[in-house]
RNA sequence: GUGGUUGUAGCUCAGCUGGUUAGAGCGCCUGAUUGUGGUUCAGGAGGUCGUCGGUUCGAAACCGAUCUUCCACCCCA
């Protein structure tokens, strides 16, 4: 074989069968995105650099996918510049657009873009693919589909629990039992940082803590330390490590370790009326659980922060995301807009499925009967009755060529067609079609209405 | 971005310390079976060993670069 084309790393190219599977959990998530009032924007596949960049930090903009400008770019920069050699600098030169990144900062956008025309509070969801720059490995990629719903101009804390409620239900639609949703606060985090007077280190200190499932409390009092957090105030934390039991255990240790924290206070309460709405309305399938570590990557997270952890025994990062923050919009220009919002992982709830081998048997979109291919007249004979069943609504095909029997009743095998139809001079002249179920061998010689009825 | 790992037939993999025409299972093709697939039997095709370069009398095997896979950091869906 010659040089095998490729496509570049952490890309895939997705089978018919894969296609059918990955569009059953779209059309999962979508139907409780649209229970729950959302409404669908999409947004393009690229942005305005300005728009992207800086809006997740210094990591963040190392994993955006630039985009070169058209034309001699390199000529439109200055020599001293170019000379100096700083892809840093002279990138914003040559690259005005880049790839979106997620789903969130472009909806920021779209929403002061279109503030006039946009009824608050604005319930959209979108499913679009973002790109990352990143290092690929199993369950990250660098092309992947994030299925997002966020809420934009409403503080209101029940959006908070819709979203536990929404996770549950399209889980629960899924047939993906035991999966944990797992709540945090960030005012929770800010309280740990007020209580042990480390607040400058407020990021240090949770990115630490986030990994305490990871690398174990040792671990995270070594990082701590390395991050120039005090002796005497990582002490002061040591009750968040023997926080256990329930999610009310949970609570009730937060209330004596965070006493003298307005705004650790502030967190407990919003947890509180969280949980007292689900114990009054309790999940389907999934877990609520306190995790009071979660942090990761979500510095701009202000209130709730959601993360949603695989079964137990799957072995696969997390599979969702998400929380609030008080000033979406802010970063461009427009002020207390406060939104909150959660994401699927597609890519990853796709692994988990088939892992647990939850995909539904029956691919629908499948052909159902497909007709031998005997000749010119029978063909004309086998399109005919093709129509009739197009008409009504079951897939049917005939085979192009006539090719020997065994050619196209080995194709029909391949397909996995239930049904296929022998029509002959025999059957022609009795206006009838011999049909063939594969499974069982049987086969019969009946009319099409026949066949239409038993396949509707 | 850092460190490591992987790449041999369509697929899953053998191939010992470098030594003639590179193997297996499954799959594929043909026939037994010219109106019957999935079973069985008999034959058969298919690989410049990821790519480029180097060492050597000789490389799938050793070295370098590059692409790819997976893993650990970083970060994250």
């Amino acid at each position: 074989m010659a040089q095998k084309p490729s496509i570049p790393k952490g890309t895939r190219d997705f089978s018919p069968e894969e296609v059918n599977r990955r569009n059953y959990i779209i059309s999962t998530i979508k139907k409780q995105f649209q229970h729950f009032g959302f409404q669908p924007i999409e947004t393009p596949s690229f942005e305005n650099s300005s728009t992207l960049m800086g809006k997740y930090g210094e990591e963040g903009d190392r994993l955006i996918f630039k985009i070169l400008n058209s034309g001699d770019f390199l000529n439109k920069v200055k020599d001293d510049l170019y000379a100096e050699k700083d892809s840093l600098k002279i990138t914003p030169k040559i690259s005005e657009k880049a790839l979106r990144y997620d789903l969130t900062v472009p909806f920021a956008r779209y929403v002061v873009q279109h503030q006039n025309e946009v009824e608050f509070p604005f319930k959209r969801y979108q499913i679009q693919p973002v790109w990352r720059a990143d290092r690929p490995q199993k369950g990250r990629f660098r092309e992947f589909y994030q299925c997002d719903a966020d809420v934009v101009g409403s503080d209101s804390l029940w959006q908070e629990v819709e979203f536990v409620q929404l996770y549950d239900s399209v889980f629960t639609s899924l047939k993906l039992n035991g999966v944990t949703i797992k709540l945090n606060n960030r005012k929770i985090l800010s309280g740990f940082a007020e209580v042990i007077g480390e607040t400058d280190k407020l990021i240090d200190f949770t990115v630490a803590l986030d990994k305490l499932d990871k690398i174990g409390k040792d671990g995270v009092i070594k990082e701590m330390k390395e991050k120039g957090i005090a002796e005497e105030a990582i002490q002061k934390i040591d009750p968040i490590f023997e926080l256990n039991g329930n999610f009310s255990a949970k609570i009730n240790g937060l209330k004596s370790i965070l006493s003298t924290s307005e705004v650790g206070k502030k967190g407990i309460e919003e947890l509180e009326f969280i949980q007292r709405a689900i114990e009054a309305m309790p999940l389907k399938t999934a877990k609520l659980d306190l995790d009071v570590t979660l942090a990761r990557g979500l510095n701009y997270y202000t209130g709730a922060i959601f993360e949603i952890s695989a079964p137990e025994g799957v072995k696969m990062g997390s599979i969702g995301g998400g929380g609030r923050y008080d000033d979406l919009t802010g970063i461009f220009g427009l002020k207390n807009m406060s939104g909150i919002g959660i994401s699927f992982g597609l890519d990853r709830i796709y692994l988990v499925l088939e892992e647990l081998d939850l995909f539904p048997e029956a691919v629908e979109e499948n052909t159902k009967i497909i007709f031998i291919n005997f000749g010119e007249k029978e063909a004309l004979y086998a399109m005919k009755a093709v129509r009739a069943l197009r008409d009504a609504g079951i897939n049917a095909e005939v085979y192009p060529d006539s090719a020997k029997m065994k050619k196209q009743m080995t194709h029909a095998n391949r397909r996995n067609i239930p049904y296929v139809v022998l029509a002959g001079t025999q059957e022609m002249e009795a206006e009838k079609y011999t049909i063939k179920h594969m499974e069982s061998g049987e086969q019969e010689t009946v009319h099409l209405d026949e066949i239409i009825q038993k396949l509707r």
